[in-house]
RNA sequence: GGCGGGGUAGCUCAGGGGUAGAGCAGGGGUCUCAUAAGCCCUUGGUCGGCAGUUCAAAUCUGCCCCCCGCCA
């Protein structure tokens, strides 16, 4: 029976820059769907962009541009960043055999059903949306009022900082603002909690919300009238013009994009998506806004009379070498796709890069818990899992498959199934399957992914057992050999489909290979007794290696490269040798004053990505973060130096305030300083790991 | 300060009244299909501390210490 299986990540800030933290959320969620779709269910995969709210007004009037054009601008990073890790969106969603959507908070089908809920719960429940006056300290990084025992004191006197920013606050008065009812719903939530124990998970997180919603609960400012950024309230019969003046707060827009996305939850003859899909929902989210999707949100949903989502799903957070995600630590802004990219190094399918991350993520820490990404922890995981249990087992097997089978994959002999080695392989097999697929629904995927390999080494084990090498070697022991081979192909055929959810670019190289014809959207997840009599008709062919151990030296130089050190006398000591044989130099150009060295302003830059500029052989277009709203393109002439694969990740020198300037078609805003004359030797870059945007003097 | 989660091998974690477990890392052996991979064997622990219940405690109870989170 298909089961419908919706799963969202939250809709990311867009003025953000994507980063680990936001990735793991989405790569959960799309393991989750994955995983979903292959037991047969009918899967729905939401992410997006919130794009309202007085920051990024500020940001766009400081640009010069409307807030629109604002976020039409930066919304794309986080598209771009979950097509390159490998979420196809549009039609490349098909391939996946379930749909993808992208919303954000600007399109008109959200700004439609959020004030539909408005109006909903207005008419429902007219005292749950009410006009009060307030006043209080506001922080505009949080977009939210503190008290002072909140906050902590200033340098002067009477001066309050926001214990997140570290910025003054500001004493608001007398604003006006609708507020949303929230005190009524603390008992309808406990009483949900209690009901619906797979409410709010992992458990310990449940346990959180339970005791904050026992503590009581406040009503909720719900709109603003200190900016206009945002969805007008509905007209209010009760207060004639004084919506005009209000906009909806950050929660009440953001979270409804849940529904939105699905259509209009309110229609009569209900809306098919909602209907099919909005009972099943699984928000999957970080802890830090556990609060807002499991009592803000579902007490919305009450008030409008509307059904609560099945699960909210939250997460720890990543740590990078202890150190928390923070932008002023720029070692800890660790951008997914160079990660994945450095990891693809020389794969023979660059995609894996991507498996290679996403399989770290969900294997080393128990959803829930808060994990640290130690580089030499990554590695040391990348090596002993993917290269040598899985990555050499599927190119071991190949290798056989195409030597001593001829092309074929042997024949199964039921007899000798039950015996010795096959039968044993075949009870792993059969409970490591069973325990994957009872841990990845449950949402373990920790848990999954330990038993899945339990499969992968059941498999070597097989091999090194049964030496199919020396059955070539007797033609007596065809029948044995054959029967070994197909049990090999039945073992890899499990593989595959059981990594397919952490590890789809993986599961395709082996569909090439194996020549199932098999399309992914129509790969099940296997019955747990049917071991060896479900492999479709194959032809192996040879592969090439898709996770190359990284040596020491390799994983020196990764690390040297993703945790720049920080400069100690060891590094800034002169290279003494390097000066043996000095070359003639170049004359120096006239003296300046300071005044003019004065105008160039220098950043560090960090490189997010580089390609070739076509019919230009000495080209780069550079994608560089300077630290602003927007990534800038930057036309360097290194082509002739550098490739394009071995920037990224790289911190460079950038004159910032170059007027811009078109080279080949493409406009280049900045220039990057590299050493050499016609001939380029190396780039100008820095020893540690400034921020972008640092300034450079 | 209140509540919750946790402290088990060098690392990541499982177990939860009856002989302390897995993977990785370390040590030894072995095979050649394979990516110096695989396979086999193996060294590591007073299960945070103290007290109690029990024939028996890593597990249950109490107190204490440390880490993380939520709340105030």
């Amino acid at each position: 029976m298909t089961q419908p299986f919706y799963v969202t990540t939250p809709i990311y800030y867009v003025n953000d820059v994507p980063h680990l933290g936001h990735a793991y959320t989405t790569i959960v969620a799309d393991a989750l769907a994955r995983c979903h779709q292959m037991m047969g269910d009918d899967v729905r995969y939401l992410t997006g962009t919130d794009e309202h709210g007085q920051k990024i007004a500020e940001v766009a009037a400081k640009r010069g541009v409307t807030p629109q054009q604002h976020c039409d601008e930066v919304a794309p990073r986080f598209l771009d960043t979950w097509r390159e890790l490998g979420l196809g969106f549009g039609d490349a969603a098909a391939a996946h055999g379930f749909r993808r959507d992208f919303i954000r908070t600007t399109e008109p089908r959200h700004t439609a059903v959020v004030r539909k809920l408005w109006e909903a719960i207005r008419a429902r429940r007219p005292d749950d949306l009410y006009l009060a006056t307030y006043q209080g300290w506001y922080c505009v990084g949080c977009e939210a009022f503190y008290t002072e025992s909140q906050l902590k004191a200033g340098a002067t006197a009477g001066e309050w900082l926001c214990t997140t920013h570290e910025k003054p606050v500001a004493w608001v008065d007398k604003e006006t603002s609708y507020f949303f009812k929230l005190s009524a719903y603390a008992e309808p939530l406990l009483a949900h909690i209690e009901a619906h124990p797979e409410f709010i998970q992992p458990e310990q997180y449940r346990n959180e919300v339970v005791s904050f919603l026992k503590g009581g609960l406040k009503d909720l400012s719900v709109s603003r009238t200190s900016f206009t950024w945002g969805i007008p309230v509905p007209d209010d019969p009760a207060h004639p013009g004084e919506a005009a003046r209000h906009v909806m707060y950050v929660w009440f827009d953001a979270l409804t994009n849940y529904l939105s996305n699905l259509g209009d939850p309110f229609a009569s003859p209900p809306t098919p998506a909602v209907a099919t899909y909005w009972p099943s929902v699984v928000h999957v989210i970080g802890k830090d806004i556990l609060r807002f999707h499991a009592v803000y949100w579902p007490a919305f949903l009450l008030a409008a009379g509307l059904p609560l989502p099945r699960t909210v799903l939250c997460h720890g957070w990543w740590s990078i070498g202890g150190r928390k995600i923070s932008k002023s630590i720029p070692a800890t802004r660790v951008y997914p796709t160079i990660l994945a990219g450095d990891l693809a190094g020389a794969s023979s399918v660059p995609a894996t890069g991507v498996d290679a991350l996403r399989y770290f993520l969900l294997r080393e820490t128990p959803l829930g818990n808060d994990g640290d990404l130690i580089y030499e922890g990554l590695i040391e995981r990348y090596n002993a899992d993917l290269a040598n249990d899985l990555g050499n087992l599927i190119n071991r097997s190949l290798t056989m498959l195409v030597r001593f089978g001829g092309g074929g994959v042997g024949a199964r002999d039921e007899a000798r199934a039950a015996t010795g080695p096959h039968a044993a392989l075949a009870t792993v097999a059969a409970a490591a399957i069973k325990d994957a697929q009872a841990a990845f629904t449950a949402f373990a995927p920790s848990r999954g992914l330990e038993a899945v390999w339990r499969l992968v080494r059941e498999a070597n084990t097989y091999i090194a057992a049964t030496e199919p090498w020396t059955l070539a070697k007797d033609p007596a022991k065809k029948p044995e050999l054959d029967h070994v081979l197909h049990t090999l192909a039945a073992a890899l055929w499990w593989t595959r489909l059981a990594i397919a959810p952490v590890l789809p670019a993986t599961a395709l190289a082996l569909d090439g290979w194996l020549g199932a014809g098999v399309a992914e959207k129509d790969a099940r997840w296997p019955d747990a007794a049917a071991f060896g009599r479900d492999v479709p008709a194959l032809t192996p062919t040879a592969s090439t290696p898709l996770f190359p151990r990284i040596d020491a030296a390799r994983t020196a130089e990764l690390i040297g490269k993703w945790l720049p050190p920080e400069p100690t006398a060891a590094v800034a000591a002169p290279v003494e040798a390097a000066a043996a044989a000095p070359a003639p130099v170049a004359p120096l150009a006239p003296t300046i004053a300071y005044e003019d060295f004065a105008k160039i302003d220098l950043r560090v830059g960090l490189v997010i990505a580089a390609e070739p500029v076509p019919k230009a052989k000495k080209l780069l277009k550079l994608t560089v973060d300077l630290g602003e709203a927007r990534h800038r393109t930057i036309v360097a002439g290194i082509a002739e130096a550098f490739t394009a694969a071995a920037l990224p990740g790289q911190r460079v020198l950038v004159v910032a305030n170059l007027a811009p300037r078109e080279l080949r078609g493409v406009t280049s805003e900045g220039m990057i300083l590299a050493a050499g004359d016609d001939a380029i030797l190396a780039l100008g870059t820095i020893t540690a790991a400034a921020p972008p945007g640092t300034r450079v003097k």
